[in-house]
DNA sequence: GAGCACTGC
């Protein structure tokens, strides 16, 4: 960061002094040099970076999740015993939240994941990991050597009970069984805090028609964790990998806690997609309940439209029917039942069925889709918008900020919803200036950032108990709409906007976009404010400016690229995907498109059908393109090698990304052993090689390599599961790795081109780069090893826009290797 | 010579 700026900003907090607070003031001083509403990406003002730190790009991963059900109960002012005790229930849902007091009592000031701070996380991840294995992570009683499990299980179990018995969905437990009695299919609408997710599969096993197992699918690795924890608890079980005789259990990616009895089994939406190949009746559940479906993910819009045709079949030799209850936050309930009822018109003549009890007559259309509705508890949230729109709302919320600190008592903490990192760190800075020029008998502020790419440690700081006279301003991104939930806030700040990724059908590329959102999402914003108490919710934009916004976010599965999805369909026996039951129909252009990105790796033939190839990559846990790369190993021979390269390329970036001109040029050289001219690809190879072969230390071998020690742990996470994975689809790895030879990394290239042949660039006599399908201009990002390098052809892995064509994970190929593999495939 | 919201197998 330049002098220059500093001084700007030290300009700043002078002005913060003569800063008018009211709402309508313009009277600021401060200018901000760029605004995010109109361009995320043009004129982006430096950091303030004192520290290396990684590029981002996933990161952090939180231990605290959002759900309703597990944190209702602690919030609830309810959830309070006869006894004047909070229930157990309550202080067990919090306790399980809480940071370990180590980390508690010393958080690292700087929250960049710098290379000391990865130390903390390795520990603080660690002790998180460890909790999984316990079946409590809160009652230390029942962790080692209790007396009789069996007796704490159960003294556990009934002490939950009476809590179970106030959450609102409770009395709603004869209806839900009795509506599945006569249906099939439910459609469940459950406000936050209803409690519908950890009591719903509780209300169904001792029904007659529930043999077998009832899977409950969460959109997050934490949340499917942590339900099942609970539930286990409220059901006095054990974990699934216990014990066999444990009936509740999780399946998450790298961990899997069910057994043979598990009969509640919470997993993620991913891994029941992965079941589904491989059991496409779903013989070993009786109930799949589908919970979060209004986040609409691409996953969720899948499975629903494959449970669709699985209801419609009736599945033949099943002797109880399957049971599906989908689960949803929002109104939206329609919509769903009328996805579900068309099919059923053929199927079934059954009446139809309203199992709410609070609402009015209903008029009842249905005919084989039962319905119920259950209320939250909620808070009431006054609203204030803007009285005019602005365009500068960091200024806006600063204002906010200060007016709320003066006007309103202790407690009663401000969380503030903005875009991303960089606004996030100029409204931190701001805050923390203006706070030193506050008079004494005010209480002091503590502005506390918070967005995915922020370590593990620094995340946890949100939810350390406030200092005395303190109030707490968390400054996030979307993260705190629906991944973490604040605790302590009454305060609620919303810009209006979130980034967004946006798939270019035509260029095939994605980008990430500054847009307005959703009236659902700025709703469920404003709900952030009313978990504990009555709350208040500040709208940085105008009533009109709400009333223009789109109901809801636009689903995922209509902006991503739909190659992976539909590569699932096919391998599922779905032959005409034009005709898949879709909740929202992506354009047909999209469609055409990935039909083509599939042809071209060879996992369709040209009427459609699946290839042997196509179906080995839909059960890799990679993108089709990655997963290409890895089938073509086997026959060049070098799958060992591929595995490592396309591990390295699953997670986040591995090498930290040094701020310091001083730090640079210290990694540069460190990393010297590790750079390969050829390019990224064979640079991470080899970092990956060096890594699993160092014995000793690996941790030491990463500060040496200003390399990140958690992206490595999980690159041979993944890596050991490709490993396994091909050995199941009969992909064999042979032992030995053949010496490093330009022959042996032509052929790692060409494994790279057939993957991502459509990512290939050639050099221009203006020295600039254009891509051999579609001619764009593409640059090679600096990043890459080989950036300023001139070669005949790149090969890249990544292809984003930011403000400009970048090609990110770049190897140099000679042109007539691209020739052949073009050839090879038309 | 850039900079990126959030998930997941």
């Amino acid at each position: 960061m330049s002098r220059k700026r500093k001084q700007g900003h030290t300009g700043d907090a002078e002005s913060a002094n003569n800063l008018n607070l009211t709402c309508k003031g313009t009277g600021t001083k401060r200018k901000f040099e760029d605004e995010a509403v109109q361009n995320s990406t043009s004129g982006g003002r430096k950091k303030n970076k004192s520290q290396d730190i990684p590029i981002r790009k996933g990161a952090g991963r939180l231990t605290k999740f959002d759900d309703d059900d597990a944190n209702e109960v602690s919030q609830e002012p309810i959830a309070i015993t006869q006894n004047g005790k909070p229930t157990g229930a309550s202080s067990s849902s919090s306790a399980s939240l809480q940071p370990p007091s180590k980390v508690a009592s010393k958080p690292p000031r700087n929250y960049h994941r710098s290379e000391g701070a990865e130390k903390f996380e390795r520990k603080t991840q660690r002790h998180h990991e460890s909790k999984g294995k316990f079946p409590s992570n809160t009652h230390n009683e029942t962790k080692h050597n209790a007396p009789n499990p069996s007796i704490q299980l159960v003294k556990r179990r009934d002490a939950l009970l009476p809590g179970r018995k106030s959450l609102p969905i409770w009395p709603h437990a004869e209806s839900i069984r009795s509506a599945l009695r006569k249906n099939n299919v439910l459609v469940l609408t459950g406000e936050t805090g209803s409690g519908k997710s950890t009591q719903v599969p509780q209300f169904l096993t001792s029904e007659p028609w529930c043999t077998k197992c009832i899977a409950i699918t969460q959109p997050r690795r934490v949340a499917a964790i942590s339900l099942a924890r609970r539930v286990a608890e409220e059901m006095g079980s054990l974990m699934g990998n216990q014990s066999p005789a444990a009936k509740v259990g999780y399946s998450v990616r790298f961990d899997n806690a069910s057994g043979p009895n598990t009969r509640v089994k919470f997993l993620t939406e991913g891994m029941l997609l992965q079941e589904m190949l491989r059991d496409a009746n779903l013989e070993q559940y009786s109930a799949i309940v589908v919970d979060e479906v209004h986040e609409r993910s691409v996953n969720v819009d899948l499975i629903l439209g494959f449970l669709k045709e699985l209801v419609a079949r009736g599945m033949g030799k099943r002797k109880h029917p399957l049971k599906v209850v989908i689960m949803s936050a929002t109104a939206d309930v329609d919509a769903l039942v009328n996805f579900f009822d068309q099919n059923a018109d053929s199927n079934t003549g059954s009446s139809a069925n309203s199992a709410d009890n609070s609402a009015a007559t209903e008029p009842v259309d249905s005919k084989s889709v039962s319905k119920c509705f259950v209320e939250g508890r909620q808070y009431p949230v006054k609203m204030t918008y803007l009285p005019n729109p602005t365009q500068d709302w960091v200024e806006s919320a600063l204002k906010l900020i200060f007016q709320i600190h003066y006007k309103e008592p202790l407690p009663g903490d401000i969380l503030v919803f903005l875009t991303g990192q960089d606004t996030i760190e100029s409204l931190e800075k701001l805050v923390n200036d203006y706070a030193e020029g506050m008079d004494k008998d005010v209480p002091k502020l503590l502005a506390l950032p918070l967005f995915a790419a922020l370590p593990q440690h620094a995340q946890q700081r949100i939810f350390e108990p406030t200092p005395n006279r303190t109030r707490k301003v968390i400054l996030a991104t979307n993260i705190a709409e629906t991944s973490v939930t604040v605790p302590g806030v009454r305060f609620v700040i919303d810009c209006g906007k979130s980034k967004i990724k946006q798939f270019r059908n035509r260029l095939g590329l994605e980008s990430l976009l500054v847009k307005p959102i959703s009236k659902s999402a700025a709703i469920q914003r404003k709900g952030r404010a009313g978990r504990e108490a009555p709350g208040q919710c500040y709208r940085l934009y105008t009533e009109e400016g709400y009333a223009e916004m789109e109901e809801r976010t636009t689903p995922e599965i209509l902006r991503c690229d739909l190659s992976h999805a539909i590569l699932t369909m096919k391998a599922r026996g779905i032959d005409d995907v034009l005709s898949f039951p879709f909740l929202d129909r992506p354009p047909r252009e999209a469609l055409e498109k990935a039909l083509l990105q599939l042809l071209h790796l060879g996992a369709l033939t040209d009427t459609g059908s699946i290839t042997e190839s196509g179906s080995r990559i839909a059960k890799l846990p990679l993108t089709p393109t990655l997963g290409r790369v890895l089938v073509e190993a086997v026959e060049q021979d070098c799958l060992g090698d591929a595995i490592d390269i396309v591990s390295a390329l699953s997670v986040e970036n591995i090498f930290l990304n040094l701020v310091t001109e001083e730090r640079k040029e210290e990694a540069e050289e460190a990393r010297r052993e590790l750079f390969r001219r050829e390019g990224d690809h064979m640079t991470l190879l080899v970092t990956v090689q060096q890594y699993a072969e160092e014995h000793a230390d690996r941790k030491l071998w990463c500060q040496k390599h200003f390399v990140s020690h958690r992206a490595m742990q999980n690159v041979m996470n993944i890596r050991k599961q490709l490993h396994e994975q091909c050995k199941r689809l009969g992909l064999s790895v042979s032992e030995e790795r053949p010496p490093p030879s330009d022959a042996h990394t032509k052929a790692i290239l060409h494994c790279l081109l057939k993957g991502f042949i459509s990512n290939t660039a050639r050099l221009m006599p203006d020295s600039s780069y254009r891509t051999l399908m579609g001619n764009q201009t593409v640059s090679i990002h600096p990043s890459s090893v080989i950036f300023g390098r001139k070669t005949e052809g790149i090969v890249f892995t990544e292809f984003v826009f930011t403000g400009k064509a970048w090609a990110r994970g770049v190897s140099a190929v000679q042109l007539d290797w691209i020739t052949e593999v073009v050839e090879s495939i038309m």
